[in-house]
DNA sequence: CACGAACAGTACGATACCGTCTCGTACCAA
DNA sequence: TTGGTACGAGACGGTATCGTACTGTTCGTG
């Protein structure tokens, strides 16, 4: 049992294992964009990426698995916004970034699949779970933060100004009735601060 | 080609047609929630619903045909408002309603399906741009009023405007972080009202 | 009652998919 | 060079599903 050099994540090294693995991914990601996770089969991954069947299962122990890693690859990530800016430039680059995950092509496409599946299917609940908490924790931050600060009424729950301020965002990216740019995003920040600040009356 | 009544809807007669037509929707209702589309099956529908394949067979030529009907006898109603409301009692009651909608269970779990099949399959596609077409012009009604009287920005977007007053909903109705309640549809339509009127400088 | 339409039941062929298995080959490091 | 590992190719069994075909039965209406 020796080890070589501890390769840490598979997908870095650039092995004969890496290359059937991307390949492999590569493949099963076109065929759920294209065709929904129905189209996600083990032969469909096969013929498009030539892969064999016995190199798939050798890397994925079922289907399941392997549909479960696809999301996981696919998942985006929200980074926080830089501390040093103000709360207002936090807000407005916090709320771009979700923006510009919601017009990325591919999560849009894959996002519907994920709410449905994770009615029925374990691992990718698991999956949408991680996924949520990680986006909310970033966004209740800087949401605090503005309560902190007296942009924000401190009274409001944070689970309903997270559905208040992202709402209009997920409604444009799975609609899109709505082009996801520059003007949207500035509307839905000054839309939301309109809406969310302390009354100046009470 | 003998015209006996005009049955006009099948389903609101008694005959035995629409007493199996009505065995099988049920059945297949039953299944697309407990299973999503994938579990929506033929045979499944014959073994729980006690109806003959063959009579299935008689009254939808495809499965696919199956599945679009019963999304379409699924698609909620959005009323528009009594006109009669001045236009904050119209908002709130349209808003109520749609909350309603997202909070009904059957929806709730059919909506992610329907986001998703949109996509790759042209009937539900249909459905869905009927349905979401059909909400949008009575919602756009309320806003247009709205605008008239003063009270919402005449320069806005409409569009924009919808997915300001509706995304939040989408977002409860979908994550269920928030619950859909009568405080939740009060604070949905202050805020945007709030975000949303003209601005009083100018 | 008589008769046709609608129904139940079921066997069947045709695919599609999953997962296993075998056999021979190509890569890669010691 | 050599040995182990990963790989390619594909056959295979088992299952699930769709859609058709066929036989006999039940319903409801004239």
């Amino acid at each position: 049992m020796r080890r070589q050099e501890s390769p840490g994540t598979l997908s870095e090294m650039n092995t004969r294992v890496a290359r059937t693995h991307a390949a492999v991914m590569d493949a099963a990601i076109e065929l759920l964009l294209e065709g929904g996770p129905d189209a996600l089969t083990v032969d469909g991954v096969v013929a498009r990426s030539g892969v064999a069947k016995s190199t798939v299962y050798r890397h994925w122990a079922t289907r399941d698995d392997l549909v479960a890693d696809v999301f996981e690859h696919l998942a985006p990530q929200l980074d926080p916004p830089d501390p040093s800016l103000d709360f207002d430039e936090s807000l407005r680059t916090l709320v771009q970034r979700l923006a510009d995950i919601l017009a990325d092509d591919h999560w849009r496409r894959v996002l519907p699949a994920l709410m449905m599946l994770k009615m029925h299917h374990g691992d990718v609940a698991q999956i949408e779970e991680r996924i949520s908490s990680e986006q909310i924790d970033v966004c209740g931050d800087v949401l605090r933060r503005g309560m902190a600060e007296g942009r924000i009424a401190a009274d409001a729950d944070v689970q309903t100004l997270l559905a208040l301020l992202t709402g209009p965002l997920l409604m444009a990216g799975l609609t899109s009735v709505v082009p996801i740019d520059k003007v949207f995003v500035d509307r839905v920040v000054d839309h939301f601060l309109a809406g969310a600040r302390p009354r100046t009356t009470d």
